[in-house]
DNA sequence: TTATAATGACTGACCAGTCAGTAACTGCTC
DNA sequence: GAGCAGTTACTGACTGGTCAGTCATTATAA
């Protein structure tokens, strides 16, 4: 825990031990600084196959080629384990969120975000994380509420911000931008989850992760199209739709 | 260890403590019949509480004003009880839900199902089954596969044929029913889950049952609007757009 | 009296968390 | 460049508490 400085770990074992430990376990080398995000690691594929309560710290160690006892050195108990497990693995998907971030038209930035968002989504650990903080909410409200407000409330600002642009560029149909970001993140959000389901929801018909996208971008566009009848601003140029 | 029935307490407890016992719950009562479904009642409030794993079947036992024991004489063990509390439910929502088919034109039939679902969804039980089942996955393929077939798919299919009756009379807008029907059922999942947290999801801005009701139907019929500039016959003559 | 319903103390498995001990490495000395 | 001392990283057998599930016993009804 103490600031260690000693991190270039220069040459020494390395050359003859390598060898030989190379093939399965390199075990009992000291990388104190890899040991952490390789527990987390393994111990979101754990959690992620078994939940919570039946996940075992013997097995998340195996995984992570290590002993019981070390995950103790890093992490105080289990609990703390699995909110380092979900905050780590949020950061990592908001930081990917971040790149996202385009200029242009308002049209073209939702589109850029849209598609870049569903990228996200579509990554293997979105929906692993989202169903543990889901069914761990009476356990974790901090981790809940940490998804609530990083996660689905940062996505919801943003879409609602350039919604509101779209309408007051007489673009999109009016409307209230927050109720129509919520639909658009709701849609997004729980066809995430489904996609990753399509074995066990046949019946819906979900299709290629792209076919889908689609199939979401179209909807979207439809419930923001203009409605011609009765222009909100009168003043405002109609923009020639070219969506198909 | 030798001496098996060696019991400390051969001492008849009974001769008082049977009329304390009387005061709250008529125990110790002879009702077969009804035992099932105050387990199962019982057992869902739990459940719903702390999840499958957290649960005890001393607290559920308790719960129900009954012994442990009592449990094993109708159920087998912990995980058979959890299946018939989630499929019990399950059926008991999708009775309240066959009520909602009504007749008349696409439109209406469509209003009056929204209405009538989003009451289900917006009944206590709907959110902790789903989080039940959710959570539970990995566990239970065969609770996943019933969830999937008999609710999410069978509204799929009510919300898909009257979107394709919608199309057909022109109505709606040209688009795959299935598609569209998943966009639809998937925003009111969504609503519903999103709607029992509003404490954790504050700055989504979720609004009155009532009022996102209204927010939802709002969007979907937007979305279902036919498209003026390009009706899907063909031969249908462009809009003049002189309104305004 | 017999059959049925219900009980709750008990058992055995399980597993989070501990800690005395060991391995791996560093740096010092000669 | 081998031996030795000190430090750090890691190990895994062990402990203690928790419960699911059992069953001998007791209550009630017929």
């Amino acid at each position: 825990m103490t600031a260690r400085s000693v991190k270039p770990k220069p040459s020494t074992r390395t050359a003859a031990a390598k060898k030989s430990s190379r093939a399965a376990a390199p075990s009992r080398r000291r990388r104190p600084d890899e040991r952490p995000s390789q527990i987390v690691e393994a111990a979101l594929d754990v959690f992620g196959e078994k939940g919570l309560a039946a996940a075992r710290l013997d097995d998340i160690a195996k995984r992570a080629g290590l002993a019981k006892g070390t995950i103790y050195l890093y992490f105080t108990n289990k609990d703390e384990l699995f909110r380092a497990v979900i905050r780590s693995t949020l950061v990592a998907d908001l930081e990917k969120a971040e790149t996202l971030v385009a200029t242009g038209t308002p049209e073209e930035r939702f589109n850029a975000f849209l598609r870049g968002w569903w990228g996200v989504i579509c990554s293997p650990t979105f929906e692993r994380v989202h169903r543990l903080v889901t069914s761990e909410i009476p356990k974790f409200p901090d981790l809940a509420r940490f998804y609530g407000t990083e996660v689905i409330a940062r996505n919801h600002r943003l879409v609602s911000g350039i919604v509101r642009d779209g309408i007051e560029a007489g673009i999109y149909r009016a409307s209230d931008p927050a109720a129509t970001a919520r639909m658009i993140t709701g849609m997004f959000m729980i066809h995430g989850l489904w996609r990753s389901k399509r074995g066990l929801l046949s019946h819906l018909g979900i299709p290629s992760d792209e076919a889908m996208f689609e199939q979401l971008s179209d909807f979207i566009h439809a419930a923001l199209r203009p409605d011609r009848a009765r222009a909100h601003h009168p003043s405002a140029p109609s923009a020639p739709r070219s969506q198909s």
